[in-house]
DNA sequence: CACTTACGCAACTGTCTGGTTGCACTATAC
DNA sequence: GTATAGTGCAACCAGACAGTTGCGTAAGTG
């Protein structure tokens, strides 16, 4: 899980995360893991290993004040991981439109590659 | 795990995952579990089990031709994950934008709302 | 037919994770 | 100074997960 991707699309995963993200967000000022756990049927402890994931996915960062501590959300890191799906999505959707039009001239579908190692690199 | 952004998320979680869904997007027919296990060094049955995930996630389908299975990617299901982070991206970085304002502006941050339940539906 | 190959199922292991509880520490308020 | 939040740290638990091995079954091939 060590690069970036995978970090947030695991921090991503969890419902509660998102919850609390959006939570996060919605205050420029930031919110205390304190805060945060009154509204949600968990502990702090819980809510402050959320927190966590999110600091180290790159998605929050923190900020002492006090004798408190605000958890700021950081919008811009989740760009890669929103761009990494549109590429895929909009690729494969492209080849998948080629493979119709090959389909409807009643073109084989690349037998000769059938059964090749499917890992290697396309040319 | 029940909803399905979630499914997607933690499907993509994994850079293994990421590689065979790539790999498996490459080939309009589709490919093996055996044939993916090939290129990776991990056994067949890890490909199963990763390709199972995929699916679940609805990233891939599986269509039988004889004695063999070949997955398929169905890249449009990526499509609302992709829509999440890009919608949260965008207005987190709106709300940003206004907080500078703000500040560029010597105005103080809401101080009414601090301490305020941060989970409670904005109005 | 026997042989090979691709798949399916089940059990087992180590590690990660979401969540908890309990306690110690620190800063503010009275 | 004492009481009161707010945070930090550690141990612990149940379940999920990545990965393995072993074995059984089904479908082509000689």
């Amino acid at each position: 899980m060590s690069d970036t991707l995978s970090g947030v699309f695991a921090a991503l995963a969890d419902p509660t995360r998102r919850r609390l993200l959006d939570a996060v967000a919605a205050r420029p000022d930031g919110a205390t893991a304190t805060e945060l756990a009154r509204g949600l049927p968990v502990t702090r402890q819980a809510v402050v290993k959320h927190l966590q994931v999110l600091v180290r996915a790159g998605l929050a960062e923190t900020r002492r004040d006090g004798r408190e501590v605000r958890y700021l959300a950081r919008p811009s890191s989740a760009r890669p991981a929103g761009a990494w799906i549109d590429e895929r999505a909009t690729a494969w959707e492209r080849r998948l439109e080629r493979l119709s039009t090959l389909v409807d001239a009643r073109a084989p579908v690349d037998p000769a590659r059938h059964g090749e190692d499917p890992m290697a690199p396309l040319d």
